[in-house]
DNA sequence: TATAATTCCTCTAGCCACTAGAGCTTCAAG
DNA sequence: CTTGAAGCTCTAGTGGCTAGAGGAATTATA
């Protein structure tokens, strides 16, 4: 059995997280001690290991959900799991494409050696759409 | 004198978002109708669309008040508008790192074919961080 | 066993940058 | 002068946590 401390040390979630993550019922409500604190098994520990890997892969909270319960029925077909990771990646890759187009602009207006603030192309761009290169 | 419904048709910023932005201080607080209606000047145009622009290079709401403060001082020097871009600029940077990364992964896991979750690469993934090839 | 240090509890509120909706008032066109 | 669109304020919700108050339980040391 593993205090909700040891729990978090382990997982590297911390410990309002972990109570965040069974309010919204990502994780079960444990036992509790003889005081009311929270006591896991190692059910609990892969399952919150589940968790935090999944949010290190950007998942959304809801796609966890849908995870889970898939992780819970293993007879169930792969392509649900491959739908919500598909979608996921998509996600991202559109995420890369916007922030390349930011990089590529902002490298661009920062390159200005100006003196002052008058001519300077940072502010000069911002208050002039015409002037950027690029659509964002 | 442009109502609140021009200004937002002219520079794409949405209704509640220019009083919202009113109301963190971002833009002055316009004159009224008679029967107390905002009314914006053109340079309560520029103003907004100086702050779109920003916010679509990225810009937090901090930042650009900075900015917006620096152009309203053309004799300042430029290197403070530069600094605030070009902090904006490595954080866009390291976003973009870390999505490359978790674009690897993603791929990685979704190339698996299993027929049904029990041997699915994702939720396998998902379940034993030691499967991953990359630190994230 | 007594006490001190640490961990845990619940509850509320805050973060960012908006967005949505209720219920009401004002404006502009015909 | 009527009508419908557009405006007003105010409150609450979004996602995924994080911080803090004020108190109770557990653990380690003396």
């Amino acid at each position: 059995m593993f205090s909700i401390g040891q729990l978090s040390k382990r997982t590297g979630v911390k410990i309002p997280t972990i109570r965040y993550y069974e309010q919204m019922g990502l994780i079960d409500e444990p036992e509790r001690s003889e005081g009311n604190q929270r006591r896991y098994t190692k059910d609990g520990l892969s399952r919150l290991s589940f968790i935090r890997h999944s949010r290190d892969l950007g998942f959304s909270v809801e796609d966890i959900r849908g995870l889970l319960d898939l992780s819970q029925h293993p007879e169930k077909p792969c392509s649900d799991a491959h739908s919500i990771a598909a979608r996921h990646l998509q996600d991202v890759q559109s995420r890369i494409a916007k922030l390349r187009r930011l990089e590529r602009e902002l490298k661009r207006i920062t390159k200005c050696d100006a003196g002052n603030v008058a001519t300077c192309a940072v502010i000069e761009t911002l208050a002039d759409h015409g002037l950027c290169e690029t659509e964002h």
